[in-house]
DNA sequence: ACATGATCGTGAATCGATTCAAGCTACGCT
DNA sequence: AGCGTAGCTTGAATCGATTCACGATCATGT
């Protein structure tokens, strides 16, 4: 109820406002000793700055806004946990919203970042198109595309190499031999899962194979209970492929487990290749290999672009990162 | 950049900016025609209201600020989707820090929730003592503890009984016919693991068993690698423990997939029985017997909380929820 | 026809920080 | 001493929505 403002320091330190805002903002247009006397008031008064005040005045906030599908995957948690360490260490605040993948979720949360004026919107879309996302940036939002590849030349964004990644796993699988590949998968309307096939086809071209060696397998969700349920469509299917790539750790370790139920030899029987690399992949059943993806990377770099994207005052070139995946072998892939 | 405002809205609408803020904050107070005529011209516009602007005028942002220990552990991932999903239907954004364990990261996220004005906190503490929490809550905003007791009788709380949490599960593993139990926690200055390890010993009082029944091994982190240390730590104890609790799924997942890589029977050998319930659980190596946390209801019923406590125009009487967990009993435990 | 209310709409004041043109000092130089 | 200037400080205007005292309009009853 009682927040001090600038006025009352103003009044404590006998100084004008502007001088306040000033040590505040500019301190070096102001004199050591004015400084240390709004200071010593500053901190007797315990003043706390009312950001929502600076941000109607300057007409951008010191928030960013975060859109993920889905916090509970932990690849998403691991790439909120990059922006938010990165903005924290910026003093910036971020509102995170997930889409739940659904269209209206999404608008929804555009909306409320819009109100919110956010100064920058990182954002894996579901629905929202260009046109949408442009609309935003012209009220003043900077906006970085996360885990998705720019639809124009006018928006920024960070993503991992997928192709590259579903080519190092198919690469992998068939140095080691197999010639009857799965790639298990959420559905191919998301760009990475996508990418990982093309990824995948691409390997089998430079080896001179058919395309007929992966068969595709989609389930809906990428968790270890569809992981599981992949599992048991696998083993069904005639003839049996001998390796699968999963589109994620978590399907793979599902897919992992019950293979092992089943008492399938693993890696003899039929090996595994996840995606992701997440803390679990190292101390599975049996130690997954992983196609690792660098997340939190992903996260602070996602952060850092919208910085400097709302930062800049005018002249800000947009910039596509794209960070290289990368293969690590554990158990469930060699003999 | 350009921003349409209530006073272009009110301009288009031939009114005064008093009756557009009417529409949309009390339509009742407005003839059906004019809002119709405002209504018309703030979806010509595509007028979005400034946030920030209502904020600095009434003092309190619809805004949430949710300080959690950790957005990676698949626990408060819920916890942090349950708030999420409650505050979007009442059109409140989320800010989320996380404050790692560290008093330091605490404090900068408190300040920072301060300086954005929330309306309300919802924090699990990790060394903001009752009187931080008090001086928030003076400066306006409802505070509400997530996963802790309340310390003080004003502040509101959301827990889960881990007493019985930890009383359920040891009484499992005692019926089951097990006199030597290992607890394997992460360090009990966390409160929910100090009251698991007193329901167990509870458990032990009611079956009339000594204290020694419960040998305690602490590790610093619940994540599965440090399971599977736990686990390599359990097989060396003398006499070896035939039945392990843990404090948490993902090191029970940890603590399970290394001893079937020893080659412990599980649970012939040695029976084990989780915390939480995370999706994994039910798909683990083995299927895992766990003690259900009702996550998500906990962070949606701490939502409605601080809603409530920021809504009241005064009265609001400060409560405190504790959600009863559940054991499911899967095959780590029964023979 | 007039008084009485009830119902609506108006617009100026307000929230707190920022900004910038203008004013003030003090110092150096001639 | 006089003048110019660089360096600081000041304070009023501003951002956009809300609020509320006041004024306008209209219906009803006598």
């Amino acid at each position: 109820m009682t927040q001090t403002s600038i006025r009352e320091v103003a009044a404590r330190a006998g100084v004008s406002v502007g001088t306040v805002s000033n040590v505040l903002n500019r301190p070096a247009r102001v004199s050591a000793k004015m400084r240390v006397r709004v200071q010593t008031a500053i901190d007797e008064l315990g003043f706390v700055r009312n950001e929502t005040a600076r941000q109607l005045r300057v007409g951008r906030s010191r928030t960013l806004g975060l859109i993920l599908p889905d916090t509970i995957d932990p690849f998403y948690a691991d790439v909120a946990r990059g922006v938010e360490e990165t903005s924290a260490e910026a003093g910036l605040a971020v509102i995170v919203c997930s889409s739940g993948q659904a269209a209206e979720r999404e608008e929804r949360a555009l909306e409320l970042l819009e109100r919110q004026q956010v100064g920058g919107l990182l954002i894996t879309p579901v629905a929202a198109g260009p046109e949408r996302v442009a609309m935003l940036r012209r009220s003043g939002m900077g906006v970085v595309l996360v885990d998705r590849r720019p639809r124009r030349p006018d928006e920024c964004s960070v993503r991992v190499d997928y192709l590259a990644g579903g080519e190092l796993a198919v690469r992998h699988l068939l140095e080691q031999g197999h010639r009857r590949i799965a790639y298990v998968t959420a559905p191919l309307d998301a760009e990475p899962n996508r990418d990982r096939h093309r990824g995948a086809l691409r390997a089998l071209r430079a080896a001179g194979l058919s395309e007929d060696v992966v068969t595709t397998i989609v389930e809906p969700r990428q968790t270890p209970s569809f992981g599981a349920r992949a599992a048991t469509r696998l083993l069904s299917l005639e003839p049996r492929p001998t390796a699968v790539f999963c589109s994620s750790d978590l399907l793979a370790i599902g897919l992992l487990n019950r293979l092992l139920r089943s008492r399938v030899k693993v890696p003899h029987d039929i090996a595994i290749v996840g995606s992701d690399d997440i803390e679990l992949a190292a101390c599975a059943a049996l130690p997954l290999t992983t196609v690792a993806q660098p997340r939190a990377a992903l996260g602070q770099a996602a952060a850092e672009l919208a910085l400097s994207e709302a930062d800049d005052t005018g002249a800000h070139q947009h910039r596509h990162l794209v960070l290289p995946p990368e293969l690590v072998i554990r158990e469930t892939s060699e003999v």
